[in-house]
DNA sequence: ATTATTTTTTAGATTACCCTAAATATTTAT
DNA sequence: ATAAATATTTAGGGTAATCTAAAAAATAAT
């Protein structure tokens, strides 16, 4: 049995790895989690013990099968719980982050199945993100930011790469949601922003960072 | 900010001085903690340190203003949780209570605000027992148990003082449920158990003790 | 190919919560 | 009112998760 802690490491190397494809070093992680790297070289030996990671001292650590499989179940809570908190409690997508923090860490499989069936076995959270299923299977959509993305073209906004508060509020100013319909109209070459039309209807201007972090898809 | 412990320690001090009114001793706070009286004693200074609670050595705790506040707030959020997983989840009353256990310690005011208005404002939980308002008022009624009834009068059952799996595992069983009209048909002399005439049709045997943990009004 | 820099690990402490064993205070029984 | 029994506290330790400072390894730079 996994602590809290032990949960959260496990997840910060998930998607620092990228699901598994990169190894994570001592000092990502130790950024990431906001601790120290002597702290994380303690808790990687702990996450090594339990071989829910694989781990050579200088090297890095790589997350295994099984880790993979507990990092996936903490993700499906955390994102179950922000589509409870946005679908049946009325909280808006950028306040739900810090409570599903707390509410990922509930230990009860029995909650969990009926939480995910009260939402009607939702496939995405709030902010556009896969939810795995509880195999851990994830079902991925090819998105690309739209930063990339042609002139005149109809996108449709899948999801958010950063989900930090301010952006989502700067997104909720500029009417920018999820499945929202973007065409870029024009691409300013001074600073790279870009003129869009929101829903055929409004125009809006937005910054390169930010059409960076939304991701769509044609 | 007290931690999950401190909390946990608050509660059973606030329900085994029933509601501030006795004072508690180190050992019965041990026996309910499941530790060590040592280990209570640690504990009761650190409440001592942050105001929770008023100790003497040797004479007990007793909680301060402070801490019944604190104590009634994870009340709050225990019963309206335990609330929500059988209205809203489906869980059956007698599976909630480890599942509210931790559940009651989440961190976040906005959203036991918003849980609570989900809900629609509860005045009791699946169990009978009254939800504190924000303030930590909690609305009482005079409930009496079973077997202090007279013959032949209606009752109606308002709560269980035995919550545990097995107790009301056996009232399903019997068909008695919160709200169920009781009337007591016979007294046997025996063992003190009780013939019950339940909704005015199903006839039951019930024993002295399970008598003694179902709280009735009139 | 050494030296300098960066990264990582080790050593030794600290806090929260728990323990056992021993000491001390309180209560009960004679 | 003293002895016996019970309750409580103190002393000293252990584990989880963190830290700082110092040592060691790996990487980068000349």
């Amino acid at each position: 049995m996994l602590s809290f802690v032990e949960e959260n490491y496990l997840k910060a190397i998930y998607h620092l790895s990228k699901g598994g494809k990169n190894s994570v070093s001592t000092n990502a992680l130790a950024e990431t989690m906001n601790n120290k790297a002597a702290s994380v070289t303690d808790m990687i030996k702990k996450l090594s013990a339990k071989d829910v990671i694989a781990y050579e001292k200088y090297k890095g650590v790589n997350i295994s099968p099984k880790g993979k499989t507990e990092a996936l179940n903490v993700i499906r809570k955390h994102r179950l719980w922000e589509t409870f908190l946005v679908e049946k409690l009325g909280f808006s997508w950028d306040e739900v982050h810090e409570v599903a923090e707390q509410l990922e860490h509930i230990k009860s499989p029995l909650l969990i199945e009926k939480l995910d069936a009260f939402l009607d076995h939702p496939s995405v959270d709030p902010h556009g993100h896969p939810i795995p299923d509880k195999h851990g299977k994830i079902q991925e959509t090819k998105q690309v930011p739209l930063s990339t993305c042609l002139l005149n073209k109809k996108y449709k906004v899948q999801s958010v790469k950063d989900g930090s508060p301010a952006f989502l509020q700067y997104l909720d100013k500029l009417g920018i949601y999820i499945k929202a319909s973007i065409l870029i109209k024009e691409r300013i070459d001074f600073d790279n922003s870009l003129e869009l039309i929101i829903d055929n209807k409004n125009k809006v201007f937005i910054s390169q960072v930010a059409a960076e972090n939304l991701l769509v898809t044609e």
